[in-house]
RNA sequence: GGGCGACUAGCUCAGAUGGUUAGAGCGUUACAUUGACAUUGUAAAGGUCACAGGUUCGAUUCCUGUGUCGCCCACCA
């Protein structure tokens, strides 16, 4: 070979090595500064009048630690952030973190329980939320940590937290907003209360869990003349009614009728109504309303008129006075009334049936649906928005909530990819009822509202004057990321970043947090601000393991990002992550496919090395004017892939891209064009070739950069010292290639 | 119950607006090589693109239906 010369870094002389060079890569670039546009700007490597690129970070939770899911998010969202920096745009990334109100709080509950057997009433209020807040703060100094291992090239400057001073200034001035409008109101109502974790939990924190249960079928008393069925005989103390179908032949003549039983030895007053809702097919076709314990028993009880006792209290324990059922759980309580029925001769049918029981996300109680005085938000009420861009909406005309959140997804303002997301987003609002805002945990943005006896005050701070207390409770922690697109800019201020930055281009998220988030979003800007949150939503699949399955604790399936990056480097795991997964796909990831990529990140070493070997300041002449046509032709495909890379990186498919220029780069730069310039470099055509080689080299490290940030980046310094460089830009604000 | 999606090589997946012999990675097999390469390269085997109809000059791609799997939403008291 032509040499194994001295001139060449000796970097190069060994295999590359991840793991001291991305650390100390990452270091070069925050000292650099240009992570921050305004930076950028007064460096001369953006102009100020450039076209903006403005991203949100989604903020992790600070429960812990970031996962692949994290990984997946934080490389997708990094490769758009450096293309559109490279191609000259004022980029901004804002990142932050997350209180994740309910998730934080429920961790560090059982944390202290188990390691001091106290709970949170123990503690008091105050010291309890100082151990949450030490909790959380560790767990944002690790994430911070795990974002820089991932190689995000986020504005840290402008570090946001959804429970941090200026973002609860947000808070308080949207909720005022709201409330001073009506759309914010106090009612009781039917909520999904968790017993286990003593809270409310919004509709979307419920799953179910498949059980098998007892189906009873069975009379109050003697005398009644309709059997009902159900699987929670204990609630039927509650009952106020029997609701059947109006034109139930069997049971229309009782319509109207009323009557008095003794049940279990609570005095209850059953009045049949008729109603709509009522299957006639299922069970007996009469249904016993209990309207306190029951969402649907509790519309139907507001349609007639109905009272509504409550018989169960927020321990699910019994809260009726009879001496057989008096404080016992609920549970207890069930097998007690069986017995009671069975005794009675009033127990019909006993069926087991598979039923499908609500449980809270986060804590696994069991969700009892009790009747509790809650702050709502009303999506249905009509407003005046006084100033809007939102297309279909002039300003000063009266909308909803739920018509700004399907007006900016169907005028097309707002596009989600892939596209079929839509028809889940839209079928999702048609659904929305009035989002239950407030929470019974003490971890989060306290509700602004205060009371002094009768009076009600709400406010962006307390009341003037002694004798007012704040209400206790705080919001669901979606309220405030809601507000996140223009919070994290500065809002309730009018600051320049609002006016530069906002809307955003892309929101970047799984897909399963599309309506916990991202439709909260477009309805918290769209009230605000009159405006859209952001131009598009990419949406991202789930990070499953070899087998597909979902990664889990429970399974200990999962693979952690960060001994990946120790392992194979942050590259490899990044490029593995993208390829293969276009939006909203699941994508499975495994050891062996990252270590592929290492040795993807390794190849383009070697090219560095064989390259570098062969042409130097010293060898290499005056570019040559004109290339000979086989060189030409190598020079024009280049082109083409770079142009092909930029279209598919613009049009939201990254794996496709990642896919192209992996191809190129291994198999027809160092397959093909390295192995045919052997030859011609000892030829007459040799400086020419020269000229080439270093054209491929440096065009393809700019389009490899996005996915894989590190090695290109050592990569680059190595070739910028070679030719002697006197300009040393860094790559990543390196000028992408001209498609 | 309602909705959404997937089904392409042994495995994991690409195949945007229908157009020659359907692609990649891993795996398998053969050969080469002290090579810029903790190897890498060259080549090979491997596909009724789930199934059945339809539209079309032409369908993996569009339409309808069937099957299998997955996800989301609602929830029957």
């Amino acid at each position: 070979m032509e040499n194994k010369q001295p001139n060449i870094d000796e970097r190069l002389l060994k295999p590359y090595e991840s793991k001291n060079t991305e650390s100390k890569i990452y270091k070069i670039w925050e000292d650099s500064g240009l992570f921050n546009p305004d930076e950028c700007i007064k460096k001369g490597v953006t102009k100020a009048d450039a076209p903006v690129f403005s991203m949100v970070l989604p903020p992790p939770n600070v429960t812990g630690t970031l996962h692949m899911g994290h990984a997946l998010m934080l490389t997708v969202e990094d490769i758009l952030v450096r293309f559109n920096r490279m191609r000259g745009k004022r980029t901004l990334w804002v990142p932050g973190t997350d209180h994740a109100a309910i998730a934080t709080q429920s961790k560090v509950e059982k944390i202290i329980y188990k390691e001091e057997g106290k709970n949170r009433h123990d503690l008091g209020r105050e010291e309890f939320l100082k151990r949450v807040e030490k909790f959380a703060q560790d767990s944002h100094d690790t994430i911070v940590n795990q974002m820089k291992t991932m190689g995000v090239s986020v504005d840290w400057s402008r570090e946001a937290y959804t429970l941090d001073e200026k973002r609860n200034l947000a808070v308080r001035t949207a909720f005022k907003k709201m409330y001073d409008e009506g759309l914010i109101y106090r009612g009781h109502r039917i909520v999904n209360w968790d017993p286990k974790g003593q809270t409310t939990v919004s509709d979307d924190e419920v799953v179910y869990e498949e059980r098998k249960a007892k189906f009873y079928t069975f009379k109050y008393s003697k005398d009644f003349p309709i059997s009902i069925s159900t699987t929670r005989p204990e609630t039927k103390v509650g009952d106020t009614a029997v609701a059947v179908h109006p034109d139930d032949p069997r049971y229309k003549k009782f319509v109207g009728k009323e009557y008095d039983a003794n049940f279990a030895g609570v005095h209850i007053h059953v009045k049949i109504v008729a109603d709509e809702t009522v299957d006639k097919e299922f069970g007996t076709g009469a249904l016993g309303v209990t309207p306190a314990h029951s969402m649907t028993d509790w519309d139907i009880a507001e349609r007639h008129d109905l009272p509504r006792p409550q018989v169960i209290n927020e321990y699910a324990k019994m809260m009726v006075d009879a001496p057989l059922l008096k404080g016992k759980k609920t549970t207890e309580a069930r097998e007690i009334v069986v017995e009671w029925l069975r005794q009675e001769g009033l127990l019909e049918k006993e069926e087991e049936v598979s039923q499908n029981i609500s449980t809270a996300e986060r804590t696994g109680g069991i969700i009892e649906p009790l009747p509790k005085l809650q702050w709502f938000l009303n999506v249905n009420k009509e407003f005046t928005l006084a100033d809007s861009k939102i297309d279909g909406i002039p300003s000063g005309s009266d909308t909803t909530l739920k018509e700004i959140m399907k007006k900016t997804v169907e005028n097309g303002q707002i596009n989600i990819v892939p596209d079929h997301f839509k028809k889940t987003y839209f079928h999702w609002i048609e659904n929305l009822r009035d989002w239950c805002i407030s929470r019974q945990i003490w971890f989060g943005h306290r509700i602004p509202v205060w009371y002094k006896g009768e009076e009600i005050y709400c406010g962006i701070n307390a009341p003037e004057g002694e004798g007012w207390t704040q209400d206790s409770d705080t919001l669901d922690t979606w309220f405030s990321s809601g507000l996140w697109t223009f919070s994290v800019l500065g809002w309730p201020e009018k600051t320049e970043d609002l006016r530069i930055y906002h809307p955003t281009d892309i929101l970047e998220t799984g897909y399963e947090i599309l309506f916990f988030w991202v439709a909260r979003m477009i309805l918290m800007t769209g009230y605000i601000l009159g405006d859209i949150p952001f131009k598009k939503v990419y949406l991202h699949g789930t990070v499953r393991d070899a087998q597909g399955r979902k990664m889990s604790k429970s399974l200990g399936n999962g693979i952690d990002p960060i001994v990946i990056a120790d392992k194979y480097g942050a590259d490899a795991a990044r490029i593995a992550l993208v390829i293969g997964a276009g939006p909203g796909t699941d994508t499975r990831i495994y050891e062996d496919k990252i270590k592929g990529q290492k040795h993807f990140a390794n190849k383009i070493w070697n090219v560095a090395r064989f390259v570098l070997s062969n042409v130097n300041s010293e060898n290499l002449g005056e570019k040559p004017e004109k290339f000979s046509p086989e060189n030409e032709a190598i020079l024009a495909e280049l082109k083409n892939v770079a142009k092909q890379a930029t279209a598919n990186i613009e049009n939201d498919r990254l794996h496709i891209a990642a896919e192209e220029i992996y191809q190129y780069f291994w198999h027809v730069f160092a397959d093909k064009i390295i192995e045919d310039s052997k030859e011609k470099l000892n030829g007459g055509k040799a400086n020419e070739t020269r000229w080439m080689l270093k054209t491929v080299l440096e065009t393809s490290l700019k389009l490899i950069h996005p996915f894989m940030p590190f090695v290109t980046e050592e990569v680059w310094e190595i070739v910028n010292n070679h030719f002697g460089n006197k300009t040393k830009n860094l790559i990543m604000v390196g000028e992408w290639p001209e498609a």
